[in-house]
DNA sequence: AGTACGCCCTGGCCGC
DNA sequence: TGCGGCCAGGGCGTAC
């Protein structure tokens, strides 16, 4: 599941790519990844003979800034994978390749996944934040603690809030999981009954946490690949995630799995106490 | 308004 | 070998 760090692993690789270079056609082979109020045609219009002048990370939204009032909107979801053609190493076309943008010099942009709960849209400058609707970046210079814990002020449990990205942006399954783990809060816990020494590990072990999966290139626990198609290498420094019944590596308790909100939710039940529990 | 939940989608895995 | 059932889950629409 590309998160903050396998998107801004994708971005900073593709900013020495394609920046600067003409995106001749778009090849929609999947219409409905461009769902959201836009034709085919409308697409097609809008991009080709654009020009990528720069490219943002937007929590797990990757932008395509154009030399036009446009930018093209990215989300991986789930399985989506961004990879570069060249002509020296060409990307092969199949059945999950939905989305694929032409660039000069024979070059291309695939965009490949099998869930189908990617999306690419544009959408204009001045309606962008408003469409996104996220929340602060947490790795942002001007994100504090004191930022984060009026995010914390509701009876949500701190699982759900960490991956509501209209709270805080970026954030999914697998780093909310790790995130909980490094800063010792039970994932049940309801955000606003932590201490506010809680709060300072919960805000250390964010920032921490994102940087090393962006360190370390990103999770490929499923199908995530950058975008030459190699592996992230942070699935072999996951500390909870997807460790059901293994030793927790701070205690030896088997790691717990339960369902938070639909999702699974892995937590060591002694390192990750309620803080009446707390000795 | 804020929160909860079912749904979209497919490959992989398990048991029979 | 084949097949049904279940699991993985980001974000969105709908219901309360």
């Amino acid at each position: 599941m590309p998160e903050l760090p396998e998107v801004e692993t994708i971005k900073q690789d593709l900013e020495t790519q394609v920046v600067g270079k003409e995106i001749s056609k778009i090849e929609i082979r999947l219409p409905r990844m461009t769902r959201k109020h836009h034709s085919q045609k409308e697409v097609q219009k809008k991009v080709e003979g654009r020009t990528i002048l720069s490219l943002e990370r937007r929590g797990k939204f990757l932008l395509f800034h154009l030399d036009s009032a446009n930018i093209i909107v990215l989300h991986l979801g789930m399985t989506g994978q961004l990879l570069h053609s060249t002509p020296q190493s060409p990307v092969e076309i199949d059945k999950y390749s939905h989305v694929i943008f032409h660039l000069d010099s024979d070059e291309a942009l695939v965009f490949r996944d099998i869930r189908q709960f990617g999306k690419v849209y544009i959408t204009g400058k001045t309606q962008l934040e408003k469409e996104l609707d996220l929340g602060p970046e947490p790795l942002s210079p001007t994100f504090t603690e004191e930022d984060l814990a009026s995010i914390l002020n509701r009876t949500t449990k701190i699982k759900q809030l960490l991956m509501d990205q209209k709270r805080i942006a970026g954030i999914g399954n697998i780093y909310s999981d790790e995130i909980l783990f490094e800063a010792g809060i039970h994932p049940l816990r309801p955000a606003n009954s932590l201490t506010q020494k809680e709060n300072h590990r919960l805000f250390t072990a964010i920032q921490n946490v994102l940087k090393e999966g962006i360190e370390f290139r990103g999770t490929s626990v499923d199908t995530y690949v950058d975008v030459s198609g190699r592996k992230g290498g942070m699935q072999n420094r996951r500390r909870i995630y997807r460790r059901t019944g293994e030793p927790c590596l701070q205690c030896g308790k088997p790691v717990q799995k339960i369902k938070i909100g639909g999702r699974s939710t892995h937590f060591c039940p002694k390192c990750q106490k309620w803080p009446d529990e707390q000795d």
